[in-house]
RNA sequence: GGUUCGGUAGCUCAGUUGGAUAGAGCAACUGCCUUCUAAGCAGUAGGUCAUUGGUUCGAAUCCAAUCCGGAUCACCA
């Protein structure tokens, strides 16, 4: 039981001997005591002055004298300070604390708890490679896993590859125009770069078959167009034409006529041909397609590899798209859905705050929301997971909010346990990235720089002579991918964050390579020498005690972390920690130690440290190195 | 416009169910390497917590309004 629970419960039962005063210990307010005072943790007593009608002195003397020589094993003493009952901690307490849990490499870690729940993550598409939105999509993902294992849940890990669809024929496509047959091996380069390359190749004719199409549209000749995008687009004309139509306003209307005419350019229309024949299963195309594929299979495996992340099980959409097409004819008959006269299938949830929904299209194809809601059964069906999380950016919000509430109407198991882990967009200083015009930060890219500039770093300090090349690689990649990876974890993932490359990755100060080389430098003491649990320290100095009373939060970070879904938390707990011990160690000796008693204190806090950082950094996927 | 998320130091971010004088890191400036690793430590400076009003013993935190920024509001995924 963590120490603050231990003073509720100890406060609780005091206000009911004192008093005959009931008050649950949870709603008992404790805090870590303000540094200027005297203490640990202090009990804020004002919301029980009124109920005890009690002044700020009496209650707090009378609760401090009663704490006090009923738990003497837990308090050494208490101030007073306005409403505020500060508690000092005895050093034996915190003694006992290290001396059992030093040598634990599992402290803060909870045993299995029977339940179940699935991650998915990752999730992406075939037709480029991974850039720098789906790092911080997986570090989140994989972390946030980690941090159920250790919480005492069982964790499935999934993905699901978005391998069909228009996006995919165009990269098809433009292999077919311009590629000459060029393959991974005979162009030298990644699968998934490869494939990315020609999507980009097909926006690019895409672009410049849309200029005369927009042109004729200006002039408004409107041969080409339907009735419905004729009027749209001369609604929007007027507007444009009309000096009183603010500058931001006319850029959107440009958009959305610039969307109408890349529709009708022949590289579009030969895209939708495609797909139509991929639909149809026709084997030529299919060919192509599992060709391509594959090519992105194998870049993936390379970069998922490098960045430490992996699945339990994998869907690909092209086996799940037509997923939960019965669920809406189940739906029409419980009169969740309704049918519009053209056949098209819809929920209303306007008494739920948004809109009428569509779930089936009216030639009797499902959209995306259906075949989500289709997965989202299939996934419970095979893995009767009692929570299901969904790591998916923010421009999906309202998508997941309609996801769950469809789930519930219709009542399908687990729906009330759909949880969308939403996060923010990564944004370069330019602005927003668009794989459209090629302003992404590649994945790859992004990594080789990390490893290098950490190569770079580590060459200027020159600490690592003897080193041979397995080791050097090895502690480039720990301290690249470390850097890279704390980077984007440290922030709350929902926020939106800003990566500049130029200064963003920092190794000094609140960053992985500052918690991997304090515990480097930890480990360099260790292994001249180990605690044995022979001496028993008396008491502890402020920086001793500072370090244990770290040590004994971070359960509760975890457990934070868990409830939060937020590795953030377990990054600023695990800096923290770091930072500690390094005011601790420039100040006292550990091997060199006053007394035998001091010198096994110090190991024991040595230990711990190297455990606890150890372990928050694994959960973050950061590896620590032995030296660097 | 509707919905929704955000606005804290020059920059990047913390800040627990409302608690004491709002904290880190970077950048700037001072010191500290015969010492278990200076990728470090100690210190200085830097704030109208977007604005206004409200709730109360107490508000960065809760409520309302306003301003600014993002996302979203497809028979795309």
């Amino acid at each position: 039981m963590g120490i603050v629970t231990q003073i509720q419960d100890a406060v609780s039962q005091e206000l009911r001997s004192l008093y005959n005063a009931e008050i649950v210990s949870s709603a008992i307010q404790v805090n870590e005591t303000n540094p200027e005072f005297e203490g640990e943790f202090t009990v804020v007593l004002f919301s029980m002055l009124k109920p005890l009608k009690k002044s700020p002195d009496a209650l707090g003397n009378e609760l401090g004298n009663r704490l006090l020589t009923g738990y003497p094993q837990l308090f050494s003493g208490f101030n007073l300070i306005k409403g505020f009952l500060n508690l000092s901690i005895s050093d034996s307490y915190w003694l006992d604390f290290l001396s059992s849990s030093y040598n634990d490499p599992l402290f803060g870690r909870q045993p299995n708890n029977g339940q179940r729940v699935m991650i998915e993550y990752s999730s992406p598409n075939t037709n480029k490679p991974l850039h720098l939105g789906h790092l911080r999509n997986n570090f989140l993902g994989w972390s946030i896993a980690e941090i159920y294992k250790a919480n005492g849940f069982d964790v499935v890990k999934t993905s699901i590859v978005n391998d069909r669809g228009i996006h995919i024929c165009k990269s098809m496509l433009a292999w077919q125009k311009f590629g000459n047959g060029a393959t991974p091996e005979t162009a030298g380069l990644k699968g998934d770069h490869l494939v990315g390359d020609f999507y980009v190749m097909f926006e690019n004719e895409l672009k410049q078959q849309t200029v005369p199409v927009l042109a004729n549209i200006m002039q408004k000749s409107f041969d080409e167009f339907s009735e419905e995008e004729v009027t749209k687009l001369r609604a929007f004309i007027t507007r444009l034409d009309d000096p009183r139509t603010e500058d931001s306003k006319k850029a959107e209307l440009h958009d959305e006529i610039r969307e109408i005419a890349r529709n009708h350019t022949p590289v579009m229309k030969e895209v939708r041909e495609m797909l139509l024949r991929w639909e149809d299963g026709d084997p030529e195309t299919m060919a192509l397609w599992n060709r391509m594929n594959s090519w992105v299979y194998d870049g993936f495996a390379v970069t998922y590899k490098r960045i430490g992340s992996d699945f339990d099980k994998i869907y690909y959409e092209s086996n799940t798209y037509l997923l939960g097409k019965d669920l809406v004819d189940q739906g029409l008959k419980d009169g969740v859905f309704f049918q519009k006269e053209d056949g098209s299938v819809w929920i209303d949830l306007t008494a739920d705050g948004l809109d009428q929904k569509i779930v089936r299209r009216r030639d009797g194809t499902s959209v995306y929301i259906t075949q989500d809601i289709g997965l989202a059964v299939h996934k419970y069906n095979e893995y009767k997971a009692g929570q299901s999380i969904y790591v998916v950016g923010d421009e999906q919000n309202y998508h997941f909010k309609v996801l769950k509430l469809i789930c519930q109407k219709l009542g399908l198991p687990s729906s009330d346990q759909i949880y969308h882990l939403s996060y923010g967009m990564v944004e370069l200083p330019t602005g927003k990235m668009k794989s459209r015009e090629g302003t992404v930060v590649d994945a790859d890219d992004l990594v080789d720089e990390m490893i290098r500039i950490a190569k770079a770093k580590t060459e200027e300090l020159g600490k690592t002579a003897d080193f041979d090349e397995t080791q050097l690689a090895e502690l480039f990649d720990t301290i690249g991918l470390g850097a890279l990876k704390f980077f984007l974890l440290r922030v709350d993932p929902k926020k939106r964050m800003v990566f500049n490359p130029e200064e963003s990755i920092e190794f000094h100060g609140f960053t992985g390579p500052f918690i991997q080389y304090s515990y480097a430098r930890t480990k360099s003491i260790l292994r001249r020498e180990l605690p044995t649990g022979n001496f028993t320290a008396k008491d502890l100095l402020p920086l001793e005690k500072a370090l244990v009373v770290e040590f004994e939060k971070y359960p509760s970070i975890l457990q934070q972390a868990q409830v939060e879904m937020n590795p953030s938390a377990l990054a600023t707990y695990v800096f923290k920690l770091a930072q500690t011990f390094n005011s601790f160690v420039t100040v006292h000796k550990v091997l060199t130690a006053e007394t035998p008693e001091k010198k096994e204190l110090r190991l024991q806090l040595s230990q711990m440290t190297v455990n606890v950082i150890q372990s928050a950094l694994g959960i973050l996927g950061i590896h620590v190195p032995e030296r660097m």
